[in-house]
DNA sequence: TACAATTTGTGAAATCTCGCACGACCCGCG
DNA sequence: CGCGGGTCGTGCGAGATTTCACAAATTGTA
């Protein structure tokens, strides 16, 4: 593999994919222009342009991209052809409403089992899916051959739990415990901190003066 | 102003912070250093060294950086020295695990309303407050001055929340609504889509043959 | 056909970001 | 004091990323 494409360009190939599956739905509209698809995401017509040249040539000069074509190569390029199974480990508020969450459905996903160890909440039902016993986590991981899984436990057990997903053979985890992760071989992490994004804005205001 | 902090060192705070604020807790712990921190990270040491070096010199050879000095001086660059008082938007599940989500408190933030158009849910309790009707949301946020606002919307009704948002006076929006959002004047949008997310990591992973 | 209006794909330039490597400095110890 | 071990702050070059800008291709019109 001699061209190895960087991970900023793929990290924006799900909002192009995101904007284009809005756009298909709107009526008499067949193509899409890299300036159109850029003024609604708010970057550039040429970083969307080269973004997709990466993959191959998608658009015609004179008419832009056929929009549910784009759609059908980003899926491809994103294998999201077939849905992924997710397993959701800490069924706290946040993993009850991972569980609930509809919008995972025709994105390439369906959340396919919840975890934790409380067990008041073992047994309970969310979402449609009985919380299972987080003692049963790696087992039932590995039978199923999951290679994704979200994880909404606390900062203080993030750690081993993202061990003994990855020793099941885990690959990608979407972690929203407030803590920095040290990744096993093979596993790709993503973050997702509310309390960090919020900083990262409050730089940018002004505080109040306080009376 | 001649100095301009690029926005990814401003993005990276937040995480030293973070992993400060756990350091500090240890037994024996009063320094750290760039290396120790970066080890803890995942990032280099020289990165940390740089990106606090815009804002002065905080550390001091031999020894590293004081630990409680460094977290006051990045709550100080945050503005994290007061609470900033932030409204969800959406009182759905995922509205109800963050205004309950006891994380806001003591990083710089609580909930201080909650808002939905849904008369079933207006009335009703989440993590201590009374959700309130959408319809009062510009009144009450400008009212109290709110400058920090989640959403939890659905993408339909997310831009025209964004707009009363920022003609209520809102400039920093986390939004965890599946669509790109035309930003206010003025308005700083950050968001979190767990699907984006896990889209980018299944580019990664190797799908399952289908049997 | 000829031509104007669009829009793609891309080489080259510009800009941004990162990491090396080293001088300066600090601490503890003999 | 002098020295060894450790760490910071940073100039500089390497590398990554974005933007520019234009030839080539397509469409629509007459």
């Amino acid at each position: 593999m001699e061209n190895q494409i960087p991970d900023i360009v793929i990290g924006r190939l799900p909002l192009y994919l995101r904007e284009l599956n809005r756009m298909v739905q709107e009526p008499d509209r067949v193509t899409a222009s890299s300036h159109e698809l850029a003024e609604r995401l708010g970057i550039s017509s040429a970083q969307i342009r080269k973004d997709l040249s990466h993959f191959g040539e998608f658009g015609k000069q004179g008419t832009g991209y056929h929009i549910q074509y784009l759609i059908d190569r980003l899926t491809e390029i994103l294998h999201l052809t077939q849905e992924w199974p997710v397993v959701v480990v800490g069924a706290g508020f946040l993993g009850h409403a991972l569980a609930s969450y509809r919008g995972f459905q025709h994105r390439g996903f369906h959340i396919t089992a919840v975890f934790d160890n409380d067990p008041e909440k073992i047994g309970k039902e969310v979402g449609g899916l009985v919380i299972q016993d987080s003692a049963n986590l790696e087992a039932a991981v590995r039978e199923a051959g999951i290679q994704m899984a979200i994880l909404s436990v606390p900062a203080a057990v993030a750690q081993d739990i993202t061990d003994k997903l990855a020793a099941a053979g885990v690959k990608a985890i979407l972690s929203y415990a407030p803590v920095s992760l040290n990744p096993p071989d093979g596993v790709i992490i993503s973050y997702s901190d509310p309390v960090v994004q919020l900083q990262q804005m409050s730089y940018y205001l002004t505080p109040t003066p306080t009376p």
